[in-house]
DNA sequence: AAGCATATCAACCGCCTGGTA
DNA sequence: ATACCAGGCGGTTGATATGCT
């Protein structure tokens, strides 16, 4: 009788949460045919599920050496942030320098994040001076533990399973930047790129927010043989001149209790301190020097991989699409 | 204790790609 | 050339758990 509900009616397909015995005809199916050939599940009879389900409850829950119901490390949690600076959206990808960690982990890890953000950029400001909440603790237990973040090392991830891609080196030059856009953040966000760029324009998702009308000066490489320059990376002080009070970008900063959260503008710092040392405002002493060409250096003001750049491309302001509703987080 | 807000997780959907008939 | 299919992937949603008021 419960097999017989088990397959809903002839023929359809079944959906929903997998039961044991489910699980334990997949699992007997994989031993005798090892991963593949996922409809033939179905064909045979075995089970009124579609391959791709088979297939996906084998991925995320019944492959060996998963990591089921453990919570991200700090080393996990900077991984994916680094990665996701590199790769975007790239879950599939990322997943591979995570061992036990799949796909689907990294996806909702982020997507925990993001709301997150969101939720804690759109709030409003807490009373002077900042105290971080009960609440916000409870929200973000992981992220407390995380030690401050480091910079990104060069070339491996912190899996060790296998190497990062070769990242972008990124350095200075003499002509460093000179400011050219004024972005209106309600047109910065763009919803598949949703890193550094999106929380920053997280501060505008709403219209009628207080936030909603502050514009961002960002800037771009002055000429071409500049080396591919970064908009410079802001600092707290930089979003400070721009939030409208009663906002402070470290009451932002704090309540959100996530160190890593810096680590997507590729440069360490704790909620408490929180500093872009590689940052050097247009017209500053980065103008004396910086060297050109991208070599590795030790150069102070060369920038690590996975830098405000990756978050703001050349191009970002190219295909500016709508912003989802936040009534969708 | 109840109700609410939020976080987490599992699973589905639709699109894309590559292989094959 | 093309139609079909299987599998892979990213986005999204719904259920459940958890913690706070």
């Amino acid at each position: 009788m419960e097999m017989r509900r088990m397959y809903d009616e002839m023929g359809e397909i079944k959906k929903g949460p997998w039961k044991t015995e489910e699980d334990e005809v997949l699992m007997k199916h994989v031993k005798r045919y090892g991963p593949k050939e996922w409809s033939s599940i179905r064909s045979k009879g075995l089970l009124q599920r579609t391959g791709k389900s088979c297939r996906l409850r084998w991925v995320n829950k019944l492959r060996p050496n998963l990591k089921n119901g453990v919570k991200f490390s700090a080393d996990e949690e900077r991984t994916v942030i680094e990665l996701q600076g590199q790769f975007g959206n790239k879950w599939a990808r990322i997943a591979t320098y995570l061992p036990g960690r799949t796909d689907n982990d990294v996806k909702n890890f982020w997507s925990s994040r993001q709301k997150r953000l969101a939720r804690v950029l759109q709030s409003p400001p807490p009373p002077h001076p900042p105290q971080k909440s009960h609440k916000s603790l409870r929200e973000t237990p992981a992220l407390h533990k995380v030690p401050p973040f480091e910079a990104p090392k060069r070339s491996s991830s912190t899996s060790g399973e296998s190497s990062v891609t070769s990242p972008k080196t990124l350095s200075c030059s003499s002509s460093y930047c000179e400011p050219i856009k004024m972005v209106p953040l309600p047109e910065l966000m763009n919803p598949t790129t949703t890193t550094a760029a999106t929380t920053t324009a997280m501060l505008s998702q709403e219209h009628n927010h207080p936030l909603g009308q502050f514009e961002y000066t960002t800037t771009i490489p002055k000429e071409e043989n500049s080396c591919n320059l970064p908009p410079h990376p802001p600092s707290l002080q930089d979003f400070n001149h721009v939030l409208p009070p009663p906002f402070d970008a470290h009451d932002i900063f704090n309540q959100l209790g996530d160190p890593n959260f810096f680590a997507v503008f590729g440069q360490g710092g704790s909620s408490d301190m929180v500093s872009f040392p590689n940052y050097v405002p247009p017209g500053g002493e980065r103008e004396s020097g910086g060297s050109c060409g991208g070599e590795e250096s030790n150069d102070p003001i060369m920038m690590e991989p996975n830098t405000f750049m990756d978050d703001f491309p050349m191009d970002m302001f190219d295909n500016i699409e709508p912003l989802p509703s936040p009534s969708k987080w």
